[in-house]
DNA sequence: TATATATATTTGTATCTACAATTGTTGTCA
DNA sequence: TGACAACAATTGTAGATACAAATATATATA
């Protein structure tokens, strides 16, 4: 009997997801834009100049959203991204980084890196390793619900 | 050099924070509360009839939020919790649940139990008293920053 | 006792998010 | 071909959230 144990740690898990994703948002709030929205720009980078749709960005999405079209339009009202209709399927689009949003991305990234260290300030390597196999165990447990 | 260990790391807490997050929303909605709303209604069932204002909830929450008034107000909107004025500062509240509040917890308790109990299905205890100590690792980091 | 400062909560407002319904496009098959 | 289902994204709407400003009360100080 752990039921107070398994609490606890469930309670854990949300605290300190809490708490890292307000840190996060507050330091690219300084840059006018929010954590969902720097993640879907990363994604973006990712695909090296090759397009992405929106189906392809919410399934990479670190939190899965009801609503990436309205946070695409604010990429787009910031000149960070572009969309356009994709001509081989005309009800899917096509979303690229614009060299704007490459280089908003290039001057967050020495400022993420340190927040993140800073973040994981505590914790060895092999503890940051642990770390992730328990919440990837937890997670799995989620993800196979069907 | 482990700056893509630090990085996936902090995806994982944010992730495995989400989730959890979303599984437990999803619960407390059936039942037509939000997961902050439970969270005031148990702090409320914790303090045993004593009182507890505004600023004390907002201490004890597991997200801080920046605006308790409006949910409590829900609260009070569903029956689950009365407000008065303090006497003895009236710039304080007096927040107490009642009856139906505590009814509400009550039929929730199992079905918490059985979630919470699914969310950590794949945790030995040892790797959840790990987990929470790792967690708690990064929260010290976190709140010690001034 | 007046004035200023601190404390506790509420309110205004703009933005964000979830969810359902809708639009537009493509694929299937009788 | 025409009707219908499936797919991809957008839009409407209600509710939630963040943040700053405002309100109301209490405390401190001159």
């Amino acid at each position: 009997m752990s039921k107070q144990l398994t609490k606890n740690t469930v309670i854990s898990i949300l605290k300190c997801g809490y708490k890292v994703n307000d840190e996060l948002s507050a330091m690219f709030k300084t840059h006018g834009i929010s954590l969902p929205q720097f993640n879907v720009l990363r994604i973006l980078r990712g695909r090296k100049g090759e397009a992405a749709n929106l189906s392809t960005i919410q399934e990479q999405m670190i939190h899965k959203m009801s609503n990436t079209t309205r946070l695409i339009d604010k990429l787009i009202e910031g000149g960070y991204v572009n969309r356009f209709v994709c001509e081989k399927n005309r009800r899917k689009i096509e979303i690229f980084i614009t060299k704007k949003g490459l280089e908003l991305l290039s001057s967050l990234d020495l400022q993420l890196d340190a927040k993140e260290q800073f973040l994981l300030n505590n914790l060895e390597d092999k503890e940051k390793e642990e770390l992730m196999r328990l919440l990837s165990k937890v997670q799995t447990s989620i993800t196979s619900e069907t």
